[in-house]
DNA sequence: CCCCCCCC
């Protein structure tokens, strides 16, 4: 295969290859395979295939397949097997482009549990996704070209059986108070690989079915750790201090269903504004006509906690009261609703005590009269308390032992040598 | 020989 190589940095080129060596071969796997794309300028035009692959050191390199490679090659190159580049051309870093290999390299091993819907096309194209780790916690992934085409789609065809996705070279970004993850031009996602750590994971997530566990369900570190709170601290609090800590929990009862009948609404899948069906064509308030939309949670409810009472409305928290996606509700219920398990356990919720999360918005204070919270998460009351928090701190101490321990074992073998040598 | 920091 004749193909063109840009290396990460000099390092590789020194260690395993030389720009100018004619002859060699290099064992590598194939992490993430681009899709096949056309391209045409003043000079040349042509199909264009980018494939990331990675040797046996754990360096990764990025190859470009042009026109007759991309014909000879596209039929028979697999994601996740393990190829021997013969005699390729060697390019140079181009410092305006992003590197393969990054000096802070981090990779997310998480459960797949959610897959938006997409948005935009060509390199605009993206996708957000939900990873869950087996700490519960929920970190939203935004895919971007590429990724968000071929991974994408490969990931909303797996999200039933919930499989692991990996990362690699992604960026972290934070937007409006949360930490989100965008995938660039040179991450890979690897699903369901055979590593140590994405297996222990598969594991995990294989006794949690076993035990008919629904991870995404089950509460979160974040509702475990938010500062317990009455709803009065919340709608009566002047202003909210801007730092980090803006999640806060309380337990209420549900007084009210106010829109049981039609826990979701038709939402825009670039904006979330509700859309309008006239003839089939979906019109949205701030992106205008024939827009791709899909249903959305929507409850609103009324709580009293004995003293106060306000109002909240969930939209993906729905899932937690419910126990269902939006569209297996909307399935449920399409016959006779009360035959529905789901909107049973709707109905049933009324007057049941649950422990609600919700964030702060630091730009909101004073009179929140009428103004509904949001909530992120909720529980019935007991089920958060009853898992067994290992905070940070408490793990931490765990570690420190750990190496102690390894330490003295080291120290000991050490000197065991020492004395045996003596001996000698 | 191609192409790059996007969006709510």
């Amino acid at each position: 295969m004749e193909t063109e190589i840009e290396f990460a940095n000099e390092c590789v080129l020194l260690n395993s290859l030389r720009r100018s060596d004619s002859q060699w071969i290099i064992k590598v796997l194939l992490i993430q395979c681009g899709v096949v794309k056309e391209f045409k300028n003043k000079i040349n035009q042509g199909l264009r295939w980018t494939l990331i692959f990675v040797d046996e050191e754990g360096t990764k390199m990025q190859a470009i397949l042009f026109t007759d490679q991309v014909n000879m090659w596209k039929e028979h190159l697999e994601q996740g097997s393990i190829y021997y580049i013969i005699n390729g051309r060697i390019n140079d870093r181009k410092p305006n482009f992003q590197s393969v290999h990054k000096e802070f390299e981090i990779v997310h091993t998480c459960i797949l549990v959610k897959v938006n819907a997409s948005i935009g096309d060509g390199n605009r194209k993206r996708r957000e996704i939900a990873l869950m780790n087996e700490r519960c916690d929920r970190q939203t992934v935004t895919l971007w070209g590429e990724i968000a085409e071929k991974d994408g789609d490969m990931l909303q065809n797996m999200i039933f059986e919930k499989p692991i996705v990996v990362l690699c070279n992604v960026k972290g970004t934070t937007y409006r108070g949360n930490f989100v993850i965008s995938t660039t031009h040179v991450s890979s996602v690897m699903i369901n690989p055979s590593f140590e750590k994405a297996i222990a994971l598969q594991n995990w997530h294989n006794r949690m079915k076993l035990q008919d566990k629904d991870i995404t369900l089950m509460p979160s570190r974040l509702i475990k750790n938010a500062r317990k709170v009455k709803i009065g601290d919340i709608t009566h609090a002047d202003s909210f201090d801007n730092t980090k800590d803006t999640y806060r929990k309380f337990n209420t009862k549900i007084k009210y269903i106010i829109n049981k009948d039609d826990p979701w609404y038709l939402s825009c899948n670039k904006c979330y504004k509700k859309v309008s069906l006239v003839d089939n064509i979906a019109t949205c308030p701030r992106c205008g006509s024939n827009v791709e939309y899909e249903e959305r949670y929507l409850l609103k409810l009324e709580l009293f906690d004995e003293k106060e009472h306000c109002y909240i409305t969930l939209f993906e928290a729905t899932k937690y009261l419910l126990g269902c996606d939006v569209k297996t509700y909307v399935r449920s219920i399409s016959q006779k609703k009360e035959e529905s398990k789901y909107y049973r356990k709707l109905v049933s919720s009324k007057d049941k005590e649950f422990t609600f999360l919700v964030k702060l918005d630091p730009r909101i204070g004073g009179d929140r009269t009428g103004r509904s919270l949001i909530a992120e998460e909720l529980h019935e009351v007991g089920k958060v308390d009853a898992i067994e928090i290992e905070d940070d701190e408490i793990k931490a101490a765990k570690t420190i032992k750990k190496i102690k321990q390894i330490e003295e074992e080291n120290d000991a073998s050490i000197n065991h040598k020492r004395i045996k040598i003596e001996k000698d």
